[in-house]
DNA sequence: TCTATAGAGTACCATTTGGTATCATGTCAA
DNA sequence: TTGACATGATACCAAATGGTACTCTATAGA
């Protein structure tokens, strides 16, 4: 149901990440972002518009600022579709999944798409 | 320690991971898996050579095929990743990476280069 | 041995991607 | 109001990416 592929692909540069790191400390700025790394603020802003349509930000406009928030529940669907390989990796991760998949129902009503192990995306 | 980069870009393609789910039912030789797809086999190929530098397929040549494996356990890394980000996700995954870790170095000796949170990318 | 077949390797092409440079817009503050 | 500043938008560039076509090598089998 969710398209996986914008997500991956967000996740797919190493510059991406280590942003998701950053705002994962503290929401920030593109200029605050900016300062981190050794390229223009036009090619951070970029990957944030990447990182935004994979859902993996929310971007606020604060009068002339515009503050980047982490929004770690994106990486789920990720970790969902991992997790239909574990009968190769770790039997226990099935249980887990199942858990957070039935919590997620009941409490905060994500749902994740996924079911029986059919494709998703 | 792991280089995350080759997996995530490996994970990045939609096909890709489309062959990663096939090679999930049985091995498969690059004409079958080829024969799942509306392109050519060498483009199939430079797919499977892209899974392989990830990590995430074994390629045996057995007289003049080439049988391609998944290697589920290429994944751990990733779900590693996601799994530092998980006190703004589910905090029972903390549980379970701790778990699963510790099993791991218990039973299997990986080292998942994963350890107080810290940049491992 | 001969031939059809599975795959490797290479050259080439169009598109996407990561990046810079430049200019436009809106807002804070004196 | 006016200037400095944070961001947005656009044009442009080089390199990587996804794909095809074609050639070459090696092996299975009649």
């Amino acid at each position: 149901m969710t398209d996986l592929q914008p997500v991956f692909r967000a996740l797919g540069d190493p510059t991406r990440r280590d942003i998701l790191r950053m705002l994962g400390d503290s929401p920030m700025t593109i200029a605050q972002v900016s300062d981190n790394f050794d390229m223009t603020r036009a090619a951070v802003k970029k990957h944030l518009v990447v990182l935004s349509d994979g859902g993996l930000i929310h971007v606020e406009k604060r009068g002339r600022e515009a503050v980047n928030t982490l929004n770690a529940a994106a990486l789920r669907p990720v970790f969902d579709w991992i997790g239909t390989f574990d009968r190769f990796w770790d039997t226990r991760l099935d249980a887990l999944k199942s858990a957070i998949e039935k919590d997620a129902a009941n409490d905060t009503g994500y749902d994740t798409g996924y079911d029986t192990g059919k494709s998703n995306d």
